[in-house]
DNA sequence: GCGGATCAGTGAACATGTTAATTAGAACAG
DNA sequence: CTGTTCTAATTAACATGTTCACTGATCCGC
């Protein structure tokens, strides 16, 4: 009735565990909604979704940049930052010229209204990230971070 | 020309780090890419997500489960899950029945087939698992957990 | 030059994350 | 019993993740 051959596949991993404790991919899902949910209720209020906000963000300070290298920095894939482009230039904060040397690319800018929004919200962010710090630990911070950026190297050798 | 009034707001918190190497939610997104990665091949050649590949692993062990049960181990919304269970169900994977006492709610089950699907590619899945923590190291893994747990909890206070 | 390979960006299609609204049943106070 | 409230599940609507296919432009080998 339950469960055929599962026996001999699993007498020297963990059994049970494997589903939730153990899952490091959802462990990264849930903290990751730890995060943004801090973030969410600014960027609700702004009609900006997470990503839109991270975009936002690096354009602020590394305006005018490559969409590659913007796709890049933002950790976005190029088809979800085409279409996150295309709201955010109907909503009139970001705009893009063709680079001068390769005609297929793009330079990306903030509008000077997307800079004066992001010149309010900034502060507002660094807030939170300060609060995150502080409820977190900055010591716990940083070795997550780099356990994260190990895992994150492991299909590279 | 390039950002207005943001001296004040960073002076003591890291100033252009705060984009990538400093992001949590981001290194999180990156990690778990890297777990999802491994499976890929796997699933993909089964035509089944990762996110199915997880309702179906849990149902293996815990079926039947009452779907808002389900929805929580899995750590999918119930209303992706009302999808997913669809389209399962539409394989011929996955079928679920009325509860008794409360007419509301949905007890979920595999079918035969599922459970031989299941007990085809679990063997190899727990390669995979075996495989990452090689490369990534056990001990690291279990402070990882650990840490991501503790990240995943500190909007409870 | 020229032609094939490569690259930047976009569109289409499908699956999930997320919020709001809806339906049907359960729980409870009166 | 009745009306209110709460809960389980679904649907709708929108945004992103992901893969595939396509158009142009660039690059490279000849």
């Amino acid at each position: 009735m339950s469960r055929p051959a599962r026996d001999e596949g699993e007498t020297d991993t963990a059994p049970a565990s494997l589903y939730t404790e153990r899952s490091l991919a959802i462990a990264c899902t849930r903290g990751r909604e730890a995060i943004v949910r801090r973030f969410q209720k600014l960027l609700a209020g702004e009609g900006l979704t997470e990503q839109q906000w991270r975009t936002l963000r690096v354009l602020y300070d590394f305006e005018p940049i490559p969409l590659t290298e913007l796709c890049a920095l933002c950790c976005i894939h190029k088809v979800s930052m085409t279409r996150i482009l295309r709201t955010l230039m109907e909503r009139g904060l970001v705009m893009r010229e063709r680079q001068s040397g390769d005609k297929r690319a793009y330079n990306v800018s903030l509008t000077d209204e997307g800079r004066t929004l992001l010149g309010r919200l900034t502060p507002i962010a660094h807030d939170i990230y300060r609060g995150i710090a502080l409820d977190f630990g900055e010591k716990k911070t940083q070795l997550l971070l780099g356990l994260l950026r190990e895992l994150s190297e492991i299909n590279r050798r």
